[in-house]
DNA sequence: CCCCGATATGACAACGGTGTCTTATTGGAC
DNA sequence: GTCCAATAAGACACCGTTGTCATATCGGGG
């Protein structure tokens, strides 16, 4: 049968509640006491039940990371991060997929709550900008973080980048390498992202004294098939663009895929930018200039301040970087 | 504070356990009594805690699912086809990323169980084929299902496609396009999937009475570069291939990305075929003619297995299937 | 009309830990 | 030598459900 914490207390010669103290690390026992019970869990391989621990005490020992991104790339990486300090700190992560635009947000995420007690959420975008799942958050009084949030919440501590700065960065690089026009791919409009990234994209252009035009913009899902039907529509201007700047590498993906259809070449005729540097950037041909997005380091640093016992409210920024491969370069002198 | 059964009952002016048998859809509960206990549970939006469930009942409403995959797509698509069988159930997934090939695979599997109650447990390669593992999880009378194992193991249920005949059928397909020299590139040998593919390649070449020549099959680790390298040793030499399978999309990319490099033409210089039709294959140029491995579907089918309380062995097959596309092509007459 | 199995409900003790309170036992400071 | 705070350990109730057993009512066959 189960190992339970009365077996390792009788063979500790401790009581039930001791062992309870050393498992929890707390003070007042002595050295002697705590090798006994430590050598009688080695010696029967106990492992406490969650369940009992969450019942009985304040905490779970759980915390819930909550996402709604369809890149697999984007989602694996928030796990990995999540799940390397959950590691660190002994608690178990679970991972909660959902749908942002359903009505019935609220009522899953309290239902997550009551069912699993988690001791706290992280909040992976676009769902950090539902204020559905916020309000219930807040009613509960659960603590909890939100990654790369498009909207600002004083109240709650984050973790980000600066999508405007870094899409402010690409599009200057493709000015100074003589580009003029330049197209742009917005991207899903249910991400906050999304505007930040065309924001810094028309920034880059006025600080350069280049006119923004609505016709080199188009819409995007943050999906393949978006960038291939921009790039459509954009490379069959009479004014056609010398660059495409899509807002993630799977639109870009799609650019590339369409400028190989219709037989241009990369980057001569057409310099093609991505932003996330997801592993695709360099799987596809010519490698994709990019901006490198800090996802494993974001959804760590997210966690830690979940962790972290002082309750202040940060919002911490992480460093993006420009990362120059071969789907860009300077115009060509013609 | 927290909403309990006991809330409920008074509510419903009915006994905890009659609501404990409502929300368990127990037998001999009244109508009229079921009708009011629901309607409390709806006024109270009352969710039961799991910790408690876990503690005093038999089951605990959460299967694990394990692996150790590096491939976030595959992962992904495991995850989603757990999930999705899961949320009708109503029931929790705990997704726990291992290390095949730790040491302390078994201890950390047995702390899972022990810690979590899990009520079943679903394995995603490599873990499938991890002795540590399997023992582990049979000498706690675990029930559990593997996906895509890649060795036999009568007691327990499976769920897979062919490997073997896939890449059988992917080198046919190259075959009766007319190539003769076709190279090839393992996948990682931690998995079994790899050993399966490369004899179906080598079952096909023998079908067709083509020598398998050692020289034309490289090894790699189902990554990027692994596949770029294998091209480059391939396409050195003297007597190149003019097709390459490799055994999966991530490093049919690589393949894909030298053969730009070097200023092949994909597919009239070099046809390339990958394995396993991630979202990738559609992503690079030319999209890749791959074998579409039905994961969201194995996995779905094999948490059904898990449910399903018919404690007899399964062992399912699911179909895989070629998709043809631009990266393969008829050899040209010279 | 009586008895019995099927139906419907409740009382109460677990489940395996933690929180709180109580009870020694120390080792200085006075 | 006495007193008190700090240290060390145990007793016991309780967390929110389910399992088991007891009890009550109902409908139909003899």
């Amino acid at each position: 049968m189960r190992v339970t914490i009365k077996d390792v207390s009788r063979i500790a010669g401790v009581s039930i509640k001791t062992v309870s103290r050393v498992l929890n690390k707390e003070k007042y026992v002595s050295d002697e006491t705590r090798r006994k019970v430590e050598e009688a869990v080695a010696a029967l391989n106990f492992s406490p039940s969650l369940a009992a621990r969450t019942l009985a005490g304040s905490r779970s020992f759980q915390i819930a990371l909550i996402y709604d991104n369809h890149s697999p790339y984007y989602i694996h990486a928030v796990q990995e991060g999540v799940w390397n300090r959950c590691r660190e700190e002994g608690v178990r992560m679970l991972a909660q997929p959902v749908d942002v635009e359903s009505p019935t947000l609220a009522q899953e995420i309290g239902g997550l709550i009551d069912e699993t007690h988690v001791d706290g959420v992280i909040l992976s975008s676009p769902v950090t900008d539902a204020p559905a799942a916020l309000e219930e958050l807040e009613r509960r009084g659960i603590r909890f973080v939100r990654i790369s949030p498009g909207t600002n919440h004083a109240l709650t501590s984050s973790v980000f980048m600066d999508d405007v700065q870094a899409a402010d960065d690409m599009t200057t690089h493709l000015i100074n390498q003589g580009h003029r026009r330049i197209g742009f791919v917005i991207g899903h409009p249910n991400h906050m992202a999304s505007d930040q990234r065309h924001f810094g994209y028309r920034r880059a252009l006025d600080r350069a004294g280049i006119a923004y035009e609505p016709g080199l913009v188009r819409p995007g899902t943050f999906d393949f098939e978006s960038g291939m039907e921009a790039a459509e529509a954009l490379l069959k201007l009479s004014a056609k663009p010398t660059a495409i700047f899509a807002s993630n590498d799977d639109m870009a993906a799609g650019v590339l895929s369409y400028a190989h259809r219709i037989g241009l070449d990369v980057p001569h005729d057409l310099s093609v930018a991505g932003f996330d540097d997801t592993p695709l950037a360099q799987l596809v041909w010519p490698p994709l200039t990019t901006v490198r997005q800090p996802v494993r380091e974001l959804a760590y640093a997210a966690t830690d301040q979940l962790f972290c016992p002082d309750p202040a409210i940060v919002h911490q920024r992480l460093q993006h970087e420009l990362m120059v491969r071969g789907s860009t370069a300077p115009l060509r002198k013609s």
